[in-house]
DNA sequence: TAATAAATAGTAATCATTCCTAATAAATAA
DNA sequence: TTATTTATTAGGAATGATTACTATTTATTA
């Protein structure tokens, strides 16, 4: 893959918070370094790196989110701040749990806990 | 609320099927019986059968997907035949967890297992 | 049976994301 | 160093699920 200095900053702003960005706001902060970057550029080169494994993704409702924490994990989701927070994977033995019970082979879990976070209590 | 015979129609759909249909699916399969019914009208009473807690949604990607099974319960989506799959609740002790471990109040547990189904081993 | 207001059909708008294409730029060979 | 090749980009159009809008229809009730 051929180096690109859209690629590089890019990476550089998802790495930079644990905020679990959207395309859109990856994409206004490149511009304050690159005033004319696409957002097709954003789009492109965010799966590019994910592809590559140095990001990953959330879906949140109907747009994808990213993040820079390449460990496996799951999230809370505040319904009041809408905040992310990242959690260690819950219990990696749902796998065997779920092979034995329904004779379905998990690759991957995708668990969000839907609540109230610290914040507001 | 007023009864409409679209809405029941559409109810009977939802409940007649296991697939977990989409709401162009409803659509099509409402059009056998009421041929002028409208996108919009599927996904307005679908909105309402949700609000009376008489069908739930589950997101499969970009799209909403409804069921019938008005328990709590999690999936199954096979990435071979993209078929859903529900199962009960994997475990509500995991609430618990969460509240001990990140002082966050737990409602609800989104939970989808991806990986391979009993038909393709 | 007439009045009323909720529900509908049909269509336009929205919004995140993907696709397309001519122009640009990184890598490589001469 | 310079020319060549081809991946990458910018900018804008297209897509697809869902929501919004509005004139018309229909369930309810007085």
């Amino acid at each position: 893959m051929r180096y690109s200095y859209q690629r590089e900053i890019i990476l550089d702003i998802v790495r930079s918070t644990k905020t679990h960005p959207t395309a859109e706001w990856i994409h206004n902060k490149a511009q304050k370094k690159i005033k004319a970057i696409s957002l097709g550029t954003v789009y492109r080169n965010l799966g590019l790196l994910e592809n590559l494994g140095k990001i990953q993704t959330v879906k949140d409702n109907n747009v994808v989110r990213y993040d820079c924490n390449i460990e496996p994990h799951n999230h809370l989701k505040c319904k009041i701040c809408d905040t992310l927070i990242d959690i260690p994977v819950a219990n990696e033995a749902m796998k065997k749990n779920v092979k034995s019970k329904y004779n379905f082979d998990v690759d991957d879990i995708n668990i969000t806990f839907i609540g109230t976070c610290s914040k507001h209590n």
